[in-house]
Formats: structure tokens, sequence, C-alpha cells
DNA sequence: AGCAGAATGCTATGTTATAACATTTTTGAG
DNA sequence: CTCAAAAATGTTATAACATAGCATTCTGCT
């Protein structure tokens, strides 16, 4: 995930899947839409509204107003397209849209890339705690800091 | 914690605690950190930076700022005296301040009481996901949304 | 074409948080 | 006790993040 590896086709895949799920859930998949999941997903370093919002000006005449990404964020989130990071305000791309129950993330403090894990040990960890306080999980947000494998190794 | 209990003890425990927690580190427990601490812990619920800015306007002569409270917060965050809840936007006393590792927070959707876990097999599973893609945990940031057992009992 | 609903544009404003510098308070050294 | 350094607080301004509410445009359908 966070190793070196050809990132056009993360972001084609990415662009792939926003497509397949809108059609199959009948809905639209639309250029700004598509541009704001291009953008979210140029990097696996989170994607901050404003900056998504910059980097439309960029290319567009008319310059985007906030409502706007916030909406197209709002779209990607409810589909499963992208997650937000509620530590730092800020979106990353799904690795695995559609296809997920639960999932936590890891933020690498060094070089910033965050990477998406599903295994269902925590999720049950999760729910194991929560039960023994007779709480019912919902939903859960789980954003874990620390330093990935590569930034490890190059600082050691 | 969210049963019915006599919660003024909750909010002197607390003061008393960093009290405590102050004198031993060598550091000023001042009437703005006394009060802030206060207000956060008024009830379980998490508190808004901006209302307890209110709050203290109410009972100041001179209306307090943005960085008083902010400054306040930060200093009981370095102690351990109270948590910020990322996904809110708010801020929850400790409920054991000086004695914990990591804790995870369950928040209630419906009564919005906040109650905060410290069980090691949460921590541990988190321990064992990241390790397995050589990610090395710094702190992790938990929190949990459903509903408490009081909730879920009247709605039952 | 004409309509309904979805999507976007746009203005304004609400909410959350911090930078930067001035002033006051506290503490300890002499 | 007094002064200087450090800590805390006050103050102003602004940055950063997010949404409400209404106007307009686009899309698909009949």
């Amino acid at each position: 995930m966070t190793g070196k590896h050809q990132h056009d086709q993360c972001i084609n895949d990415a662009l792939e899947q926003g497509e397949t799920i809108c059609r199959e859930s009948g809905q639209r998949f639309t250029e700004i839409r598509r541009k704001v999941l291009q953008l979210v997903w140029e990097s696996h370093k989170p994607a901050k509204a404003y900056d998504i919002l910059d980097k439309l000006a960029e290319e567009e005449t008319g310059a985007a107003k906030p409502p706007t990404v916030y909406r197209a964020l709002e779209f990607l989130q409810d589909n499963g397209l992208v997650h937000r990071l509620n530590s730092l305000n800020a979106f990353v791309g799904c690795s695995h849209p559609g296809q997920h129950q639960q999932c936590y993330f890891l933020i690498c403090r060094q070089c910033g890339d965050v990477s998406e894990c599903c295994g269902s040990g925590l999720t049950r960890a999760i729910e194991k705690s929560a039960s023994e306080v007779g709480f019912q999980v919902e939903s859960s947000c789980v954003e874990i800091r620390g330093l990935c494998q590569d930034c490890a190794s190059k600082s050691a």
C-alpha cells in the first residue's frame, strides 16, 4: 500500500469502481464527483477539502465553491468510495469499495500515507469489549497513528 | 457510568485529581483550568469548546476568548484530565486520569453519554492487526457509536 | 416541448481553532 | 524585598473547516 507502486493504476481502479457502483445503484457519476474522487486519489495521503477546492480552481474556469466539494465528498462517502479521517479532517479513497463492513486506518506520522485495513479481529474485539458493558455497536471510527513499515525501516 | 449516579461526586473527584496531578508534576491548577475542567465534567456528554466559552461568559465579568478555553483544554489533555473526541469535535473528562495507556470511547447516539473503556483486549487487537503489516502503533483513536445499555433497554 | 427530480451554483454565514503579540502573575535567586 | 525570568492569561485578528438556503441548470421521461 505504501511502497512504490504504479499509482495511476490506483486512480484508474478507483474511478472505474466509482463508475460501476453508481451504475449499479442508479446514481450519476458526474464530472465533479469523478474529478473529486480523482483528486482524493492523487496519493495515499489524506486530502483536505479546501486543497481539493484549490486544485479544482486551478483547472476550472469558474472556481468551485466549498459546498460543491463537500457535496461531492458526501456523495462519495455515502457510496463507500472515500472515507473521512476524523482525526485529520481529511479524506482518503476507499481501497475496496462496496465490500467492507468495518475498517480502520493506519496513519503514518512520518510520510503521511494512510492505509486501510479490514481484518475482522479488531471488529470482533470492539464488539466484545462493548458488549461487556451492554453497549450495542452501530459504527466505529478507528484511526491509528504510528510509523509505517517503510518509514520504520528507513529511520532504523 | 451512564446510569443514575451522584454526579457531583464525579465532578469533585475530577477536580481533586486535577489538583493532585498538577501538584505532583509541579504544574499549576489555575482557576481557569479548574473551571474548564468543571464545565467539561458537568455531564457525561461531550462538551464543545464554544459551549464552555459561553458558560464561562455567563459567570465571568470579562468574557473569555477562544484561546483561553483552548489553552485550558490543551493543558488538561496534556495532563490526561480530558480527552478529545475527534468524531464530535468535543471533549469529555477522563474517568481515571494518570493510569491508562490507551482507551476507547462508547458514544450513545440516543442520550449522548460517552463512557471510557480501557480493556487491554482492544489494545492488543490493534497492535496485532497493525503488526501484520509492519506498522508500529504510537497512539490510536477509537470512537464507537451505538446504543448504551440504558437507551437500548428503554427503546426495546 | 414540458415536466419532475437530481445536481450544481452561489451567497452568506456558522463553527472550530490558532497565530502573534501584549500584559499580568508567579516564582525563585540574590 | 526586589528584580528578572518564566508561566499563564488577555486580546486581536484571522485561519481552517463546514453547511444552510435558495436560484439555476441539467437529465431523463412522457
